[in-house]
DNA sequence: GTCTATACCTCGATAGAC
DNA sequence: GTCTATCGAGGTATAGAC
């Protein structure tokens, strides 16, 4: 009984792949089916309006924010290490030529569901939030040094990834996240 | 004979606040017909199609740039200050509750022509290279202090304002752009 | 679950009258 | 310059057979 939802996991797949890649408005159902080898309605049979699908793929990829996050509370304990390793993940993201989902469903958040834009709310304010909790927990032990807010810095943190993330496409350039993670460090210690 | 071409200026105006707004794909002649009060088919006297719209605003917003730098360049001397009037730029947009029509277009970059692409890529090239100007221009009198190359410093500066941007308006929140540049002021100094 | 067929809308674009 | 009228393509979505 393995990935009994293999269709779906594939479809969502090829769906994230596709917003991350060209803009949810400019991802359509003709796109998303001919890439999975199947007809536009059988998408409405796993998600009834596009919608749905959207709120859905902003979901997972909630979820697979709050496991990779998990896994680097479990394994790090140094504030800095882990700060390093969040990085690996926009690295990953420009590697594959994407930017982040959340970033790019942020600039079209004026023409989304209001469904969809809280999603969008949620995924920044869990990312700022572990953010902040690591920057405070780093200026606590000693192993940061900045001044004032850590709320303000994580917000920065993490607008300042994403920006480095649409240029670095933009550019064909992935050294670009690197320079930002380096500055992010240096800008912290 | 003033303004001449008053109904083409109109048209760009709205235009790009649309594109600012909703970006570029979901912008439709619709939409900017019905807000200037003209019928489509008139936008294709100005316009021949989409596309041309779309370097034309471009054009216009990177003249718009090279205009605001000259203008900074005459008034101010001082590195720092000329770099907190740049970042006024950005806070106006954030007031204006939109978002820069070049970061806008850059997420929808693999939608768009090449023509739009290049005109993109000069816009933060030209952004990137006076920043880098600036950058070196401090640190050469004294009054910047930062390690490495000025070039990726100037990249990240406005990968950092690009992206504060984008969150300023998902949260309603012009502050975020006030952050990002005290950020910045501070990792100059 | 997936298909065919189809409905209905919106899109960019063109022709031609005025 | 702006309009009406129209086109074809592409968009989401639904009904119903299999």
């Amino acid at each position: 009984m393995v990935n009994e939802n293999s269709k779906l996991n594939q479809l969502m797949d090829v769906a994230q792949s596709l917003v991350q890649t060209k803009g949810y408005n400019a991802m359509s159902y003709r796109d998303l089916a001919s890439e999975v080898g199947i007809k536009t309605s059988s998408i409405h049979y796993y998600f009834p309006n596009k919608d749905d699908l959207g709120i859905a793929l902003l979901q997972r990829y909630r979820s697979a924010l709050k496991e990779a996050i998990k896994i680097i509370d479990s394994e790090i304990e140094d504030p800095y290490k882990k700060i390093e390793r969040y990085i690996e993940l926009f690295v990953d993201t420009a590697h594959a030529g994407k930017i982040c989902l959340g970033g790019m469903c942020a600039t079209d958040s004026e023409t989304l569901s209001d469904a969809m834009r809280i999603e969008i709310k949620y995924f920044y304010t869990e990312n700022e939030a572990w953010l902040t909790a690591i920057c405070k927990q780093g200026k606590q032990s000693g192993k940061f040094n900045f001044e004032g807010s850590a709320k303000i810095k994580a917000e920065l943190i993490f607008a300042m990834l994403e920006g480095a993330l649409i240029s670095a496409r933009l550019f064909n350039d992935e050294k670009r996240i690197v320079s930002a993670g380096a500055w992010i460090k240096e800008a912290l210690s």
